[in-house]
DNA sequence: AACCAGGACACAA
DNA sequence: TTGTGTCATGGT
């Protein structure tokens, strides 16, 4: 172990860490040859694989590491997730492919801002951006003795600080003012992150209870979630599908099912093979079939389509 | 070397 | 409602 870092063990079955960490939710981890490394909670993380679990290298002197639990959520007990999948050739053929692929939870403000930047990119080049932006804007953090140097990703103030001409130099094209908007609404409060929190939590009270938890009146018509959704479409750059991947890789929202082109190929050629289904039928169906962890099954789904099914046809 | 990428948006029809 | 062009950039 390097100096000046502890480890922690922890104990979870079914977490494949290599298939979770590059599934296309978050953008920050490498593999540098004995570790995944990234960045949580602004705090420089060391991941591997175990027998038994997954070991942790973190920087001496912190705490007991909740924070990097939360966000590997290893308490997920997978196979109640999977449990609750439909029961149907493709989820089967697509668990069977993915086993140990989990969802993790991310911080909302990083989250929403890769995903600004990860429209029309394939995941390599929203990878480039997110490290150019956070090397340029990012505060250095002290990383163990030997590894390259490290940086947080920058905050909502720091970015709305900077100009369209300095966000465009980290390759980020048309998107540049896009994510500068979105720094300076949550800036300034005129988008508050924190109140989607309570709103996934009041969504959870409307899951486990039968009176619908604490909502107030005035919202009795719509879930907590769509709510949540419709604050961030407020954000020019930000549609349908860029709010469900926060709601579902931030916010924890189960019923966020964010359909991006490799997941409408997938319900497309999977479930609809014989005719084409429109994009509204499609939208229906990801509603109404896959359960109470659709989210879970969305991205099951395109990890599948994307390292396993084009090999199996051959036309990838 | 065309084609496409974890899209959103304005604007047709 | 669904289709088309546009936006910027780099990998395959």
């Amino acid at each position: 172990m390097a100096p000046g870092t502890r480890s922690d063990v922890f104990d979870v079955r079914d977490y494949d860490l290599a298939a979770t960490l590059t599934s296309g939710q978050a953008f920050r981890w490498r593999w540098d040859g004995a570790a995944w490394i990234g960045i949580v909670a602004g705090k420089w993380v060391g991941l591997r694989q175990t027998p038994t679990g997954i070991a942790a290298t973190i920087a001496a002197g912190e705490s007991s590491p909740q924070w990097l639990m939360d966000y590997l959520q290893v308490r997920v007990n997978l196979d109640q997730v999977v449990a609750t999948f439909p029961d149907d050739e493709p989820m089967r053929r697509a668990v069977a492919a993915c086993r140990g692929l989990r969802l993790l939870q991310q911080d909302p403000w990083e989250c929403l801002a890769s995903f600004i930047l990860s429209s029309t990119k394939q995941i390599v080049q929203i990878r480039q951006i997110v490290t150019l932006l956070c090397e340029r804007f990012g505060d250095e953090i002290a990383a163990p003795q030997g590894h390259p140097r490290a940086f947080s990703f920058p905050d909502p103030e720091r970015l709305a600080g900077a100009n369209e001409t300095e966000l465009r130099a980290c390759k980020m094209g048309f998107r540049a003012p896009y994510l500068l908007e979105a720094a300076r609404r949550v800036a300034d409060a005129r988008l508050d992150l924190e109140k989607l929190q309570t709103l996934a939590s009041d969504q959870l009270q409307v899951l486990t209870s039968r009176t619908g938890g604490r909502r107030s009146a005035a919202s009795l018509t719509e879930a907590p979630v769509d709510e949540a959704r419709a604050m961030l479409m407020q954000l020019p750059g930000v549609g349908r599908k860029i709010a469900d991947c926060v709601l579902l890789f931030a916010y924890g929202f189960q019923s966020a099912f964010p359909i991006d082109v490799w997941v409408e190929n997938a319900l497309q050629t999977l479930y609809f093979p014989k005719r084409r289904a429109s994009r509204k039928r499609l939208r229906h169906f990801s509603e109404t079939h896959f359960g109470p962890n659709a989210g879970f099954a969305q991205q099951y789904l395109f990890h599948y389509m994307r390292t396993v099914f084009g090999r199996e046809t051959g036309k990838g």
